[in-house]
DNA sequence: TCGGGTAGTTCATTCACTGAACTAGCCGTA
DNA sequence: TACGGCTAGTTCAGTGAATGAACTACCCGA
């Protein structure tokens, strides 16, 4: 975000990740790479974002320790899965304030099906599931008829497992 | 944000969050209203943020009904409340991956005096604590030497509840 | 060596942020 | 009713970043 580091911001984390993930863009980036994209291209006709700034983003996530780039692929590291409750309590506030016909996404505890809430609190086991043993599918919010046509985002709206790569 | 509104992005929550708390600074003034910042003038030395941007953010922020503008007060309103579970989240991951020192700030349960962790949960009594019952106050990680010295700044070291204006 | 696909780079334009200076309105005082 | 100070903005020129389209570099298989 290249906020001027001011005094006040040294001492308060929630400036320093926005230093990592409050610039236009990234966090979607991560989005996509929770959800199974790797590839360049993916991305970019993914998110409609300019090639030039995916970029600039991918270089500074990688420098940063989000992301690993390796065989052409960018792939989320420890560090960059923990971004995961972020990601989880901010879809979950749109889904509440701005998805009238309920959210947008499921998320499912692979092991016994559970549903998971903001915090990713399984509702029949009790426990917080990690994203590797997350499962994600439309919800009842989604809809069908805004839903981009190309071949990434038909295979990303087919209920899969996070961070498994798109078939 | 400004995001353009494609189609992948109309079936997810998390751009929609995006595009309200995406823009740079905007999470910064949501975190003073949290920290009990109430004022322009408060806001602008705190966060030294061009006086122009900060009337736009709030602003905006008041039409899309996160924060409540009467008296001359900004004050969050309950949507803007739901922001708290992302602001904490993205706070433990800046404590956990650039604060070696320890995390910046500790947040209490009043009630009980038990940590919070990254999900608000008490490590006391195991509940999840919503935001008018946290304690704030200057942690491990916090360094003295750094901090801002205007009046607002110290006000904001000095432990106090959350939400509550200051003194 | 040709074509196609992937992963970028380049560049002119547009747009948003920055920082400093200026203004408008309110309040207490004389 | 004039004055000064305080708060909450607005204005504006300069700068830097994002945009979108076109271009390049590289690899791979035929």
């Amino acid at each position: 975000m290249a906020l001027p580091s001011t005094y006040a911001d040294r001492n308060c984390s929630l400036a320093r990740s926005l230093e990592i993930v409050g610039e236009r863009w990234t966090l979607l980036i991560v989005r996509d790479a929770f959800f199974g994209i790797r590839r360049f291209g993916d991305f970019a006709t993914q998110l409609g974002i300019p090639r030039a700034v995916l970029t600039t983003r991918l270089r500074f996530l990688v420098q940063e320790g989000v992301l690993d780039h390796t065989d052409g692929e960018y792939v989320l590291t420890a560090k960059g899965i923990g971004l995961w409750p972020v990601m989880r309590a901010m879809m979950a506030w749109g889904d509440e304030h701005y998805s009238p016909g309920g959210d947008k996404r499921t998320f499912r505890h692979e092991a016994d099906g559970g549903r998971l809430d903001g915090a990713s609190r399984c509702s029949v086991c009790g426990e917080v599931v990690p994203p590797a043993d997350v499962t994600i599918e439309p919800g009842p919010g989604y809809d069908p008829d805004t839903a981009n046509a190309d071949p990434v985002s038909a295979s990303l709206t087919t209920p899969h497992r996070l961070l498994e790569p798109l078939s």
